[in-house]
DNA sequence: CAAGGGTCTGTAAACGCTTACATGTCGGAC
DNA sequence: GTCCGACATGTAAGCGTTTACAGACCCTTG
């Protein structure tokens, strides 16, 4: 391994001047600084990171942890589970703004069963400047120890998560915008939901919105519940429990997310029921497949690229700056209207969403879901 | 911050007592490890990475860059561009090997065309043990600067890559199953090509195999090709290019990842045409949304994540052992057969390709590729 | 009772870099 | 010719670990 000395001797010079060279903080003599790079190109010098973090106690690296929702199978490669295209989203967004300054990103995936999520995020967070934590449940205690001793921001996070900010997309607002759309607009009463998993933030926050919405509503109820896991595959099931009662659909369903939405309507057309004239459908997130299905897909978009971004801003924020303010941080959704809430075919319309005070979120009332009867 | 030596001072021993404590590379009396093992829980201790790594120089972190064509427009966040959906599967592959043993992952996206992909590259070998390089064009002298200084993997690469260990999937092989079935079992003769990046070895390799499998059937031609860049957008401009000449449409198309396949179904169907009845349409990939469309798209299954485990196992045998010969290996891909080819309704079928012997790579023919007429 | 051999623990030297401080050199002003 | 201040460079002290080696202690054994 090439190391500064070698550099050094090369180019006789000390490993002082080397350094200075390197990283222009102070002058070098014109010929000095030609012979000092001349020596870095000839052995093909790097500098060691790690020599560096120590030196400067300061690793450029920040850490992503998605963490996912046990309920998914192993096994089962969900190629369209929920997770991959919400952390691909994040991702992206965190990327753009590391790259901007110099920081490298340390990703992690996490089961949030797993009994090693607290010794695997702490070992992590001595590798790392600060951590961004995605989606789903650290156990409160961990977090608590962690954010003692680096900066952390919770992704998608329960907004009542303590000593970390959260920056999160304001499910509560778009929920409520589905619910409302369906209700007022097109007259649904009986409304099923299927549900995310009740260790994800996101979902508590949804259902819990509906909730509201429909309890504000004489004649609308939420009449059947099933708990999914924010894949295809709840989907489907939920299709199923539904086709137990085929008399008895419900007006319209709404979906914690598109991929639940997606199998679910595709059990619900294969046994004949036509959607939206039979039912209406609803999903969230809007993901590719969404506007390509037929009917296409009315959902709630969520702005996750926007969502990576902003948890990095305040994540680099508070690491390179005195700590600011605690923050929750809730990023404005939209309204997709398309064919399948029973708006006419074709069309297309996307539409801003009120936003809901960032200081107002609820600690969210938690019923247990109600699971659908059978299965 | 908590180091060693506040560790070592609470629990009155040295520093030598607290690491061996916390590695059991040696015996410790039993109360002294309790008094050592509370007093790092009293303090929250957690081994700094970076002196770990300066002190057993070794860094415990593999990189993975993911190399993203040019092609694509940067403002435009293609939710469905191919490079997402590719890296996000091996990604998960990679995870997958990287949590068994206790090693990290640093993640870089790098667009082909920046000028600073050597700068950022060689940065980045500073701060990692190994890299994995993934699909995109790294010049190849940057390449070999990298391979001089740490274990290389390309992942998905070009297998003429010198210096570095290759691990793909059989692009060949699928390109020519699905090739061979359209011409003889579907009788096509006039096939349109919709290609991939030139800058992208899979595409490289997928255009050679179905020249080569065009070229050995008299009566069946390539009778036009478009340059794409594996999107969704790519696949509609092609479909555009095909409605110019509305009358004289070819009998199959086929497209260089199932993004552009979709998008070129789209535009044709909307325009009237019959998918398969008036043209087969074939993708490559078998994403998510392939068996969903309508049609279903027959397409080539790649074992995508299982490309991001090997090219780790691959890595890390490099890292850890003394260098093995270097290898390119392989994976089988499968053709799927499903409505969009002409196979009947209903038909899904996995089929395993016969797998090209790894040492038979060509460094494939590469003529310039014939731009379809206008645009 | 001294010597020998285990155990356990401490000392100190790396690891490769950054940077405060010391040193040296040179030109000009007096 | 001496002195001063810039400027350029070297010296050395960290940064927080790991680990080879040395030392201390306690038991056996002859």
């Amino acid at each position: 391994m090439v190391t500064l000395y070698d550099v050094a001797q090369r180019a006789g010079v000390s490993i002082a001047t080397v350094s200075r060279v390197l990283h222009g903080h102070a002058r070098v003599r014109q010929d000095t600084r030609d012979r000092v790079l001349a020596a870095v190109e000839d052995l093909g010098y790097v500098p060691d990171g790690a020599a560096q973090s120590l030196a400067r106690s300061r690793k450029d690296v920040i850490g992503l942890v998605c963490v996912e929702h046990s309920g998914l199978d192993l096994r089962q490669y969900d190629s369209e589970a929920m997770s991959r295209l919400f952390y691909d989203g994040v991702l992206r967004g965190v990327e753009e703004r590391l790259r901007e300054d110099s920081w490298s990103l340390l990703l992690t995936f996490l089961r949030d069963d797993e009994e090693l999520v607290a010794a695997r995020l702490l070992a992590l967070s001595g590798k790392v400047d600060g951590l961004l934590i995605g989606e789903g449940v650290v156990p409160p205690a961990v977090m608590a120890r962690l954010a003692k001793r680096l900066p952390v921001v919770a992704v998608a996070g329960d907004p009542s998560l303590r000593g970390v900010d959260v920056v999160s997309a304001d499910n509560w607002s778009g929920a409520q915008a589905v619910a409302e759309h369906l209700i007022d607009v097109h007259g649904a009463r009986r409304l099923f939901h299927v549900d995310g998993p009740a260790s994800a933030p996101d979902a508590v926050m949804r259902r819990a919105a509906l909730d509201v919405v429909v309890a504000a509503r004489p004649g609308a109820a939420v009449t059947g519940r099933y708990e999914g896991r924010f894949s295809f595959h709840s989907g489907e099931e939920a299709a199923a429990v539904l086709l137990e009662r085929p008399g008895d659909l419900p007006d319209a369903v709404l979906c914690a997310n598109d991929q639940t939405a997606i199998g679910l309507m595709r059990v619900l057309q294969a046994a004949g029921v036509r959607i939206p004239a039979d039912v209406a459908v609803t999903g969230f997130d809007d993901i590719f497949p969404a506007s390509l299905y037929d009917p296409p897909l009315t959902t709630v978009h969520q702005p996750i690229r926007e969502l990576g971004q902003r948890s990095c801003d305040r994540l680099i924020a508070r690491i390179s700056g005195p700590a600011p303010r605690r923050r929750i941080e809730l990023l404005p959704v939209e309204l997709v209207l398309r064919g399948s809430c029973g708006c006419p075919p074709g069309t297309s319309e996307r539409r801003e969403v009120a936003r809901r005070k960032p200081g107002a979120v609820p600690p969210a009332p938690r019923p247990p879901p109600v699971r659908a009867a059978s299965r």
